[in-house]
DNA sequence: ACAAAAGTGTTCTAGTTACACCCATGT
DNA sequence: ACATGGGTGTAACTAGAACACTTTTGT
């Protein structure tokens, strides 16, 4: 709810609040997750994120959820800020169990990013961390993650999954213009296992019925015949 | 993500971190949500809650989430122990925007439970409730709710008609025994607009031919025709 | 010519909707 | 008898899965 006894002064112990991000995007159809090789004190792998600014609580209340998460992922991967506002982030939810950090009560608040393809390969190390790298989804149970990150990315893909075709995903993990081929291949990799091109490619016709993706003038020339350009409306 | 330079110290400003619980029933055919009146500070309509314990935070980090959730709405509608514990919880979302809370940066967790018509009858205020009651959601947007609860009931309510069929929410809103009308009488209440009884029906056999439901021995005696009683297997 | 991907068509099934209808019972 | 809710039947429509098939290109 809200304070009431102790409002600004803090007189309850109060917890740090984080945000953490788990960015995906598809490269040479693989589903990856960008992780991070933290630089500072627990030395592992990790999903990029940090610490909510919450100004000095007074006259300044600090930076929305969203806006911290945006920041981290900027910050930590140097995309420019222009190319981080094109990524749009979904909350996934709060993880705030007791021990999750051992030195400190710290609650993570989870964001789903998704990133293009032809974004992610500018990603590169930044701030806090000693190195960015993609990673295939299917080999991040083999990785030793910091804190209870192991959770928070089986929940974000689990939603990644779960909203893929609802709520256009899948328009934020193409390059602009598309195939049909090449939408298939990011869903099939988002999915996990490659579905029917007949029936795809019809439900991509109800899609452009719909309107909501539309035929673009040109083909793409690929090592076979050519194909079709879409685009998201 | 978690702390690196400051631990357990607390160098910058911390945010307090609260848990809302947005408690459904239905009752007299309406779904109805929990509302206090707050005893302190603003005094509004608020949805139950209140910040999470968090120990000392050196030894002793605290309650859970989930755990603080569980107390609050305990302790606001002084329902026993035993009966909290059936009810079941689920995350909404975190809700953290610069001044939600005037007074003081509160980044808030958002629970979302659903109560049985059985348990509702028992709540009465509490602990820093002036006040406990159930109030119409039809009628919600006409009260002036303290903070930004009205997002946070939105995002609820929505939550809830969302996952009404799949993951068995309807079963934590009917008693344990119910008739066919009973449970259909639930799901009008939370959708809003009543379905085709003809067709319930056949989805609720479709239920008990996958074991979800089990037919139950007795039949309930009403004004009209008895009708068969089922249980949530 | 051949492989490989683009693209079309067809069938089968299961689920949802809408609506007409009978049945049992308390008043 | 009759209104009311319990309970059944059915036709129309829709979405999806499975799979056979043709077309167009680069090599």
């Amino acid at each position: 709810m809200s304070p009431a006894p102790a409002p600004s002064t803090g007189r309850w112990p109060r917890p740090l609040v984080a945000v953490d991000v788990a960015a995906f995007t598809v490269l040479e159809s693989d589903l990856k997750i960008l992780l991070i090789e933290r630089g500072l004190a627990p030395r592992a792998l990790a999903l990029p994120g940090g610490f909510v600014r919450c100004g000095d609580v007074v006259v300044d209340q600090g930076e929305d959820l969203e806006a911290a998460a945006r920041r981290e992922l900027r910050e930590e991967t140097r995309l420019e800020d222009g190319l981080i506002g094109q990524v749009r982030l979904r909350q996934v939810g709060a993880f705030g169990a007791p021990d999750r950090d051992p030195r400190a009560r710290v609650i993570s608040v989870a964001w789903l990013a998704l990133v293009r393809p032809e974004l992610a390969a500018f990603v590169r190390a930044g701030s806090d961390a000693a190195d960015a790298r993609w990673v295939r989804v299917a080999d991040v149970e083999g990785f030793d993650l910091a804190f209870d990150h192991h959770r928070i990315v089986a929940a974000c893909l689990a939603r990644l999954r779960r909203d893929l075709w609802e709520g256009d995903v899948a328009r934020e993990l193409v390059p602009r213009a598309f195939t049909v081929g090449e939408l298939r291949g990011v869903v099939d990799a988002v999915v996990g296992v490659p579905g029917d091109a007949a029936n795809f490619r019809r439900r991509v016709r109800g899609l452009v019925e719909d309107g909501v993706i539309v035929e673009v003038p040109g083909h793409r020339v690929t090592a076979r015949r050519p194909a079709q350009v879409y685009a998201f409306a």
